[in-house]
DNA sequence: TGATTCTGTCACATGTTTGTCACACAAGCT
DNA sequence: AGCTTGTGTGACAAACATGTGACAGAATCA
């Protein structure tokens, strides 16, 4: 959901106005001043999306977008042209630009972030919505519902992942550790106390259907997801 | 996982141009200028998608799209327009024309093959213009309207998309941006708070006839139509 | 044209969720 | 038994998400 920007970029004040604007709306910036600090960039951070001056000093920014999508590896990044005003919009879109979307400077930051989302959106794999059933609980991701014997379950979103992973990964012991990382994901720092609480508020949500016992303690260890 | 992709183009410099794109993505090119060898093109080789120009001589493509909504045949076809820049969205999204997306002269091509692909990928066979009864509501596309238990409810324009594409899509959690893709566009650029403010609308109208607990909150992901 | 509806956005109100404690309790060890 | 370590539990403030009323500009209609 953090996903990376890269700003290429050579006038100092654009690029601090554009990181600013990223930055405010949650995504992480990179930055790069030509094409060669650009390359690095992406090979060391692979960006999500790349926002792209149409003049770049030495290498044009078209040149770049060119060579962007000619390699296997970067071909697949969303651009977005970055362009004075007055630019011909055809030139910008056209065949050898690769470009996904522009922006003609000056720019609103509403605008520049409204298209930013836009070209994230239709760049962001569908991730699987299969039914989960397990120990008598049925698990609808696609609904994002939760029930036992029929009756409803209703769970946070915290409580939801956890539970959606541990029947996607029952008879198995994870350690808090590791729930942290596939639960909350790597980037986050949490204490791992946190899991146990976590762990409570989900038998306590299990429990009116006599289902907490599922979820098991492993002294030492972790927590099991277990059916028997 | 070869697509045949029929486009429908009368200015033969766009034509070569879309084929030419569609072809590269690895897509299979299908070609008509109008309306005829459109029709000529569906029986013969049965596309999965069709590019169709807003504009076209003799019939339009407004006209064409109809037809091939209203016949068995075609009916699930899904269609993206082509339109000139300005056109109203309402009229391009609209129920009559029966377009699963669109998108406006000159484009990029990479947004091109974007749309194309994001249209394949989730195009479930729906009917535009039969009418949809869901929860105790029943809901008529071609006269736009909308009854509970026989009392007529009035909707706005949004409001009536978006209660549509609920009805059709039950049961089913869709986060604030996916709902701007499937009822806004995927080019119209708004907050997406709008999205709340639109369900708090679609509700109030809905509440008269205690049917407002349909839509249901999902903290955390977004809107669910449902009916238990 | 003026009147009327519709839309998108905001600021604020309200309600949930989250991470962290401090402490209680339980289990293993010598 | 005492000691040590690990886990359960209730409380809490801050962060966060959603509900809601108001408003101005846009679109529509007569």
């Amino acid at each position: 959901m953090n996903a990376k920007i890269l700003i290429v970029e050579d006038e100092p004040v654009i690029q601090e106005l554009l990181a600013f604007n990223v930055t405010q709306a949650g995504f992480q910036a990179l930055r790069a001043e030509d094409a060669d600090s650009a390359w690095q960039q992406i090979r060391n951070n692979a960006p999500d999306l790349i926002l792209l001056d149409w003049m770049l000093p030495n290498t044009s920014g078209v040149i770049l977008a060119k060579q962007l999508r000619s390699d296997t590896a970067t071909r697949d990044i969303p651009i977005i042209m970055l362009t004075a005003r007055g630019e011909e919009r055809d030139k910008v879109l056209g065949l050898e630009s690769g470009a996904d979307d522009y922006i003609t400077k000056p720019f609103s930051p509403r605008e520049l972030m409204a298209r930013i989302r836009a070209v994230l959106r239709r760049h962001v794999p569908q991730r699987q919505d299969e039914v989960v059933a397990a120990g008598g609980l049925e698990l609808l991701p696609a609904a994002h519902r939760v029930t036992a014997k029929g009756a409803a379950i209703e769970l946070g979103p915290t409580e939801f992942r956890l539970l959606h992973f541990f029947m996607t990964h029952a008879e198995r012991v994870y350690s808090r550790t590791q729930l942290l990382d596939q639960v909350w994901g790597t980037q986050v720092f949490v204490e791992e106390r946190t899991v146990d609480v976590h762990i409570r508020r989900l038998r306590a949500a299990l429990e009116p259907a006599g289902m907490d016992s599922l979820i098991q303690t492993v002294r030492g260890s972790g927590y099991r997801f277990s059916v028997n």
